[in-house]
DNA sequence: TTCCTCAACGAACGCCGTTCGCGACGAACA
DNA sequence: TGTTCGTCGCGAACGGCGTTCGTTGAGGAA
């Protein structure tokens, strides 16, 4: 009755200020798990480096020393919403295809969903993550690589390729996302038609290739065309996975 | 008269490098290069999350304020500092033979280079880098992989793929550097026999896979032998590369 | 000599992550 | 009911960060 009086007058007041907080009887459900949701929510709304500790409290209307009792410190928390948003991978199934269709769709939905959280997956390198959600990537991704005929070694180097591979497509992919949401922000609602911002997108760099001087980078000034021309970003990413699994395959 | 001898004392106490009697007579000790070269420094001995402008600025024995004629902010600083670093990377001639030793070789070299300054390769991860000794790597890359006889666009792709595995690869053994340090501050000097301190760092994640259910995680439960046997991360590096560019060939 | 320009920098602003100890609360007990 | 006591949420503060602003003073031009 306090409570729900206490949290009335917050809410239509929209501050803890001007009532004595000191009156709450009773705490609104914190949790480790809150914590980490609401951290995750944040990422998505403002992005991994302005996630800060005391947006987090905010965003459960508490102070930012309340979160040092769920959580050791910063790395601790986004570590946790990483393995959170792992998570959201789902595992390719039986009617998916055979081992390698398999593993294509799993690093393909990895980089999906880690890089639609902003830079979330810096944390993956940071070192080896063994959260309950990345140890089922790992668990996967391992089965599938034996399943595909690779020796014990070959599967463990494999699979680190293949985080790496996940982490750094994750991180490019979400620059990207970032860049195509600035543009769209900062351009004229009128002319924002996909391609006008995808050109746009890719304009500085047209630049600074052609002003390039031809005697000095021959390579680059005649591969220009092909650089600029980004194209299907989704047939890149699986050019470069069909890539590597051939190289996997090739070896003894 | 006051400048001459701030420099004249400067000069001697080792805070700026040899007088060069061409440039610049008698102005101020600081430039852009100076203000690149201190950072690098500072990467290497304090790391990269602990160079701060103003650390940068007390090496250079002056105010924070100051650094911001030579820079626009601290990420600018720091692409400098990576294409500066990118420049200690030796292109392979051609004695080293042909274009796959070559393209393998600079590769290694970027990797060892780049993780030996810390998480300097953060720096790739924000975006396309375009400095001096960048391009003459992107370039060199894309020469060797024509040479390969790899189509237009497959060598863009591909010098995209390397990069990423370029700048992953030099992170983690950044990583890897930085934990043998700190095990080795650590660790009693009676005691600190490379042996020892390789078995320790990977203890903790030996001691994590051996805890997990063998039911959960069948596939690493069987593997765990081979995932803590790390054993000689050149082989591994050397191993990996070799997977990207089999794959290269493989395509049509 | 006088003036002008601009590099240099002291000081301050608004953030950050993290720590510490106060004091209100509920429980136990008289 | 009145009193004491242990618990722990969180206000307040600390040291440090990147960056900005306005002043200062030296070097070159006139």
């Amino acid at each position: 009755m306090f409570v729900k009086y206490d949290a009335e007058v917050r809410a239509t007041t929209g501050q803890t200020r001007p009532d004595n907080p000191r009156t709450r009887p009773a705490k609104a459900p914190l949790s480790r798990e809150a914590v980490v949701e609401a951290a995750l929510a944040l990422v998505d709304e403002v992005g991994y480096a302005a996630v800060t500790m005391r947006r987090v409290a905010q965003a459960l209307d508490t102070g930012p020393a309340s979160l040092y009792v769920y959580v050791a410190d910063r790395d601790e928390l986004m570590a946790e919403v990483y393995d959170l948003a792992l998570g959201q991978v789902e595992l390719p199934g039986e009617a998916d295809g055979d081992w390698r269709a398999r593993l294509e769709l799993l690093v393909g939905r990895a980089i999906t969903v880690l890089g639609g959280h902003d830079d979330i997956a810096l944390v993956a390198l940071t070192g080896v993550q063994t959260g309950r959600h990345a140890l089922r990537m790992s668990e996967e991704t391992l089965r599938l690589l034996r399943a595909g005929g690779l020796g014990d070694a070959a599967c463990v180097w494999a699979a680190d390729l293949l985080d790496q591979y996940v982490t750094s497509s994750a991180l490019e992919r979400a620059g990207w996302l970032r860049s195509q949401r600035a543009l769209e922000a900062s351009a004229s609602p009128a002319d924002a038609t996909e391609q006008a911002m995808s050109h746009a997108a890719g304009a500085e760099l047209d630049a600074v290739f052609g002003a390039l001087s031809p005697d000095e980078y021959p390579t680059i000034h005649a591969l220009r065309g092909s650089m600029t021309a980004g194209g299907d970003s989704e047939a890149r990413a699986a050019w470069k996975l069909k890539v590597i699994i051939d190289g996997l395959l090739a070896q003894p």
